[in-house]
DNA sequence: TTGAAAGCGCTAACAA
DNA sequence: TTGTTAGCGCTTTCAA
């Protein structure tokens, strides 16, 4: 008899073992590791999980092997295709691998990060998936604390632990590269005002100023990116806009947006205005014209970083050094825009 | 000295009742139930956990209350913006109130839901959020067998315990209503093969039926919906396109791509063909034409599971009678595609 | 208001 | 291959 908790409440791993005619431990093998328990000891012990429902407690398992099988990971936003994408293929990965993922989503106020991570840490996570480089020296710190395995994921930069992504500065050069090839000699640029969209613009800004060229706009949007924000910033920009211009948006819905008024305005795209969005979402193929946007394989990040945090957490890994940063390829999609 | 694990590893409850000088059980009180302990005994102890860094272990805090404060969620997808929203504003509503979402994507496969629902009440939590209304026989099982608060968002029927949506047939019936009034007499309807999809094309068509109208097309594209299906299914409607014709799209993606493609093809919208598309996305005020569709409010349905969860999670609370089922109203915002 | 004892359900470590 | 023992770090319960 039991003192605390009530009734019959719930099968334990001690019910089942009796039923079975084993020790609690025989049940817990033939769930964890099977391949240490005879066949007919485990054909037992499974009929007796079926015949009473029993469903493990992985509160009580987790606490007891120091392994909670959660990853929590932050993210700014899961509206972003990309992010979805990297969400949905990250958590598929680690389910596959008996993982749980616990999601966090910071919005792209700063400072929410460091209450998030707080939380999250004390369920006791295996692993831990920060985006971007930035971080507070608290989150830093306690982050370090933890020793649990951490990887940084859409961004390069100095990573406190592991790193997959792309350098947003280079991708903003290779735009105005791209464009420059093209002959354009006027520009502006899109950009959401969170740290790696304004990366993409400072790269693409460098490389325009390189190249004794001048802006002609580079306004700051609020993040995240909308189709208006970005039909207002073009209305915003006309007077500006000169024979021909070159517009560099930090998201594929604000080059939507600026199409989609350009046209509004009989203003010719690509004619007098070429545009690359970022993201390849599948709204810059059915839009009219058709946008060149830089593509990135956000499905793919998502699974390196599984990838990486479940290297560093089967047995006897250890700080597997040289693993630390991974660089996601990207391109330049290029269509009728440009 | 401990016999596990290994050196110093963690900060435990006990190191901080060491510190402060009061047992492990006032820091606890400190930490849960702070009303309870003397206002300096408690800043003596809070000055002992920031002093050494501690984070509590709530998987040994769970365990022992035998309340995780997790809430484990089931939704088919992330990348649809009306699950983002909802998943988004449910995440934030329980962080408030100290609970932490693990949330599950399920996809539109059949038959996921029940390895995914063993799974996460292995972590006991205390309340679930399930998508929709039909489940296998063998996960309403373990769902009640488990005893935690249930809702089920998205759809109208016969919930497990709560509910939060809409009937499905039910709009897809006032947006032919509304065609109807305006004087069509031929449509079609286009939808993804998910079940609340083909439940609005089933109550388009049968508004239509009873008005002794006839669909011209109703294929069941892929489920999610993407905007190249409705450019695809809109061309292999051509044939069949009368006079005038009403479309209604079961997501505005679908909407989209349909308009785009009969702009393609110079098919005049709304005077050839009036399109109504599903979900206010961003993208259907921004298409040209603006498109008219159904709007509800996803983030309002996350609000008010969380709320409904948090309800029955207080203490004393019991099951609540009459809390059972919410509906959530939804509205057709008419703009010049129709 | 504070503390002591007991145990939540499981698994690591060791023994047979 | 299987079992026994002793906790994992916290909170419930009861007592002072």
């Amino acid at each position: 008899m039991r003192s605390r908790g009530g009734g019959a409440r719930g099968v334990r791993i001690t019910d089942v073992a009796a039923a079975a005619g084993v020790a609690a431990m025989t049940v817990s093998r033939v769930i964890n590791t099977p391949e240490r328990v005879a066949a007919a000891t485990a054909a037992r012990v499974r009929a007796a999980i079926a015949e009473l429902g029993y469903v493990p407690n992985l509160l009580a398992g987790g606490l007891s092997s120091r392994r909670s099988r959660m990853i929590a990971a932050i993210v700014p936003t899961i509206a972003h295709p990309m992010f979805a994408a990297l969400v949905d293929s990250f958590t598929d990965a680690l389910r596959e691998a008996g993982y749980q993922v616990m999601l966090s989503i910071s919005g792209y106020a700063p400072g929410r990060e460091d209450a998030l991570v707080r939380a999250l840490l004390g369920r006791r996570p295996d692993g831990l998936l920060l985006t971007g480089t930035e971080h507070s020296p608290a989150t830093r710190q306690i982050v370090a604390e933890a020793g649990v395995p951490v990887v940084e994921i859409f961004d390069a930069g100095t990573p406190i632990d592991m790193l997959v992504g792309f350098d947003h500065a280079e991708i903003g050069a290779a735009v105005a590269e791209y464009f420059l090839a093209q002959g354009h000699r006027q520009f502006a640029v899109f950009a959401a005002g969170d740290m790696r969209a304004l990366a993409r613009r400072r790269g693409f800004a460098e490389r325009v100023a390189r190249a004794g060229c001048v802006l002609v706009g580079d306004p700051v949007l609020p993040a995240p990116s909308t189709i208006i924000a970005g039909r207002e910033a073009l209305r915003a920009l006309l007077p500006a806009l000169g024979e021909r211009t070159a517009l560099f948006c930090s998201s594929d819905l604000l080059a939507f947006g600026a199409i989609v008024e350009a046209r509004a305005h009989g203003l010719g795209v690509p004619e007098r205005l070429a545009v690359c969005g970022f993201g390849n979402f599948e709204l810059g193929a059915a839009s009219d014209p058709p946008f060149t946007t830089v593509t990135v394989e956000a499905a793919r990040i998502g699974e390196i970083a599984a990838e990486m945090l479940l290297a560093r957490l089967r047995p006897g890994a250890g700080r597997a050094p040289g693993a630390g940063a991974v660089r996601i390829p990207f391109g330049i999609r290029a269509r009728a825009s440009s």
